[in-house]
DNA sequence: TCTTCGTTGATAATAATTATTATTTAATTT
DNA sequence: AAATTAAATAATAATTATTATCAACGAAGA
């Protein structure tokens, strides 16, 4: 956590509309450092080693003013929990089943593919904001790591 | 519910391993008569009218084991609960975030797109499942269809 | 520095789901 | 067909995830 990038997070939180607290810059930095789509109680377990006095309710409530802005996603899985993505810019996800692991998939040419077909197939009376590919299975070693070749 | 369509409920259940219950038939030809992916609750409400000593327990119940044996499919929404889907081809779901429905949107292209591009992109430590397009966006008039053309 | 108003932490409340258990029902054996 | 066994259901309690409330606090502008 440099000197820049504290500055480039209050910046960001601020350009946002939103009131610059210590709270709020530790989850926002915490989340940027993280791509393992975590749910709010793991937020919670992390933010606590830096600010032992924080509150679970604080991450929820934190957590659904970032999305609200437009500073993370909150995103779906099967399982009965939300979980947080800092991630902004057109991804997709694999699920793993067992681990309960999502991992970023980027791809160009796949976002273009499907880009396109869509704009060919005309979707009436629905004004579309975003699609994802979900791939979901499981990982055969769960000690390693995924690899797209 | 016809009398052919009774047998085969009864057939499939079986072939599923599972005991053949009044209940069970029930909720299974109600998910087959529907198509807007409903909760638990909303299921339970329709059954009510079928049986209406059912309790909410046995929903709950019974759609975790139809999961489990393969007969429906569990889907994730943004909300904080879970939707069933009796339909078990492969197809996409088009999210709308201010209705919240989830409508069914099925192309035999784009699944060949999507599936071609995954054969060529190897994923190494993964054995694929499924994968399906998450379409969200919002109803332009709530009130009428959307239509694919 | 003072004032204002949004934010936080503590806690209570709610919603969704899962667990427990006695009772009922289906399947299997006699 | 009656008795036996095993599984499913209904009623209810418990748990989990999330949201709401509210007094105390802190950021930011006057
Ligand atoms: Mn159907
Ligand atoms: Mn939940
Ligand atoms: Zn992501
Ligand atoms: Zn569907």
């Amino acid at each position: 956590m440099t000197l820049r990038n504290l500055q480039y997070i209050k910046h960001t939180l601020a350009g946002h509309g939103l009131k610059v607290t210590h709270q709020r810059m530790v989850i926002y930095q915490v989340l940027q450092d993280t791509d393992t789509h975590p749910a709010a109680e793991g937020i919670y377990e992390k933010i606590k080693k830096i600010i032992p006095s924080i509150s679970l309710g604080t991450i929820y409530k934190t957590l659904e003013v970032f999305v609200e802005k437009g500073l993370i996603k909150r995103i779906n899985t099967s399982e009965g929990n939300m979980r947080y993505d800092a991630r902004m810019d057109n991804h997709n996800h694999i699920y793993c089943t067992n681990t309960k692991e999502i991992i970023d998939f980027k791809d160009e040419e796949l976002e273009m593919l499907i880009r396109d077909f869509l704009k060919r197939k005309k979707i009436g009376n629905f004004n579309l904001k975003e699609f994802r590919l979900h791939i979901s299975g499981e990982k055969i070693d769960p000690g390693k790591h995924i690899e797209i070749t």
